[in-house]
DNA sequence: AATCGCCTTCAAACCGCTTTGGATGCCGCA
DNA sequence: TGCGGCATCCAAAGCGGTTTGAAGGCGATT
């Protein structure tokens, strides 16, 4: 069943009803009535291929996925945006597709998404420091928001963050407070634009009280398991131990968590630790009590809401680039307490 | 730059130009270099929409993610997947489409992607006893292939599925092997048909060497960190606690193992743990020496090769369905060791 | 009564590509 | 010399919608 046959059915001509299914108003109301009903009688729906090539809109969101290297997207935080952004697209009837390439063709990838006009729009992740690909999109002319921020870019583009540097300035000041003085940093990536956030919050809070960041108390890995039991077993064999500890995820948390237990040492008790939480579905940082004290803010938010912003900027003829700092909240868990006395 | 321009500036048809870049044989092959020497200098890439109109396919392929309620595919393992299968989407040129929907709205949203003509075919995820998703996409007439099997569905359909239940069989027989008789199981949720099949495993296992599955060794919920170690708690608090625990999955394990060291309990020495690991790129379960014995399967690989069996059928014209099982390997870490002797 | 303007509706062009059904020219062969 | 056959190329008709430009009908205004 398509427009014409429809059309036809109902002595109309295709136009007419074109416009009684999308709400124009040069059209009799008893008719737009007579069309609606018949095009639910015969399941009508419009044809998404032609409304593309007619309209020349994509209806249809990119993201890059780039893969098979050292730092790969495909995470859990990752799936958690999609998830977010995902309902805002469904939402407006917008597809979301994913373009999973080899991380030496993500340049190619997003030429290739504009000049074949599969997507309106994409949204950037995981920024770097100096980000190429702003300037990229901005020369191809594809409408795109970032998630984070790239530290070095002049140009102006739309973006949607966390304040990353507050966030984990509180963390420290908090532990301070509780008489830490050594305290370690587990940090991700540092090319990665939050991660040097992070650590800036970190070292700030620690010199504003006159502590001069020990660099051996600062790793810096990718976000797993593996990488936080090592970096944290690393930090407890040296001679003067860490009595806390500051940790860039969720997952590298169990990873610390591992390391302290495999050194009998008990969390909250003999030890501090504050994880960041991005409120993942299926890693929730416990439920009625957090097992970490954390500064959370939820990722899948953060996708609902940059999906509307690309959204909406898509939908303005001359946008304005737009930004939107979120700010993550400080959560009790039963992970921190006061430094013991030696 | 389009079709009708490049054609007009090489002083030719846009028949002609179109054959030369697809490669058809009545085009002289002088010119079909020209062509294509023209389209590159000219940076000319075809319209994918005008393509899917033209051709009568999208060249996309579905994936319906459910959301919003108890259960949600969004976790690691589904991350894991769709990276695996766009690599393969990404080879062969089709894009890939995700759709979140409110998981009340599933049907709809396989019945709107059919008729709206959005994709060629979707994979089908978690799938449950008697899954009526496959009914339903057979009567739509949507080509699919289905990731798992749903028991009790006689209709023909293609599948790709981990040996889940000889999987959880043999780590149950290894157990038993090294002395254990109380073994316990962690089992993800037992409407999902994997969870189902597993606990076939293990049962039979135990029966067949006499020994009777006890109901409170058995629990069944979701594959969460907190879920694995309430599951894992609440046996080790019994009068008879297990000497050893199958569970269900990488991040059930670490609740699990959690649970264990609260209770001062080591893994490997005095109590044995086997996780079933879908071999994550974020999660991994150890490097050089796996964290824990376990059996592994690689969920990237089957989304690779569930996608590649889903463009297989989508290319032939009276497709049969296709079946494909893959076997676990058990994996030695150092969560396992001998039943040690009261 | 003629004209104007609004309300409805329609025919046809268009979006950018694929594909069908010729058309043309040239060669070889009878 | 005439003709079949092959190699090339093209015009035009789709694909299924949207959108422009125009037209018919009718009440209101002059």
């Amino acid at each position: 069943m398509n427009l014409k046959e429809l059309a036809s059915r109902l002595g109309l001509s295709p136009t007419t009803v074109s416009r009684a299914l999308n709400g124009y108003p040069e059209v009799n109301e008893a008719t737009r009535e007579r069309v609606m009903a018949a095009a639910k009688r015969h399941n009508y729906h419009p044809n998404t291929r032609a409304i593309r090539l007619a309209t020349g809109r994509a209806m249809a969101i990119g993201h890059v996925i780039p893969v098979a290297t050292r730092h790969e997207i495909v995470n859990p935080v990752f799936a958690d945006f999609i998830a977010g952004a995902g309902e805002t697209y469904s939402r407006n009837d917008y597809d979301m597709v994913l373009s999973v390439v080899p991380d030496d063709q993500e340049e190619a990838a997003y030429r290739s998404l504009k000049s074949k006009g599969n997507v309106d729009g994409v949204i950037v992740h995981a920024p770097k420091m100096d980000d190429p690909r702003i300037a990229l999109l901005h020369d191809v002319g594809l409408p795109f928001v970032v998630h984070g921020r790239a530290t070095g870019t002049t140009l102006p583009y739309s973006w949607l963050d966390v304040n990353n540097r507050r966030a984990f300035q509180r963390a420290t000041e908090f532990l301070l407070d509780l008489g830490h003085t050594r305290i370690a940093l587990v940090n991700g990536l540092e090319f990665m634009d939050f991660a040097i956030r992070r650590r800036t919050g970190y070292v700030d809070a620690l010199t504003a009280r006159g502590i001069a960041p020990d660099p051996a108390l600062m790793a810096s890995d990718e976000m797993t398991e593996i990488a936080g039991y090592r970096a944290a077993r690393a930090m407890l064999l040296r001679a003067h131990r860490p009595t806390a500890f500051l940790v860039a995820s969720m997952i590298s948390g169990m990873g610390v968590r591992r390391a302290l237990e495999e050194a009998g040492l008990q969390m909250g008790r003999d030890i501090s630790v504050i994880i960041h939480d991005d409120d993942l579905s299926y890693m929730k940082n416990g439920d009625a009590v957090p097992i970490f004290t954390a500064t959370r803010s939820s990722v899948r938010d953060a996708g609902r809401l940059a999906a509307e912003m690309l959204l909406d900027i898509i939908a303005t003829p001359n946008p304005v680039p737009q930004q939107r700092l979120l700010e993550a909240e400080l959560i009790m868990g039963q992970s921190t307490g006061p430094c013991p006395r030696p």
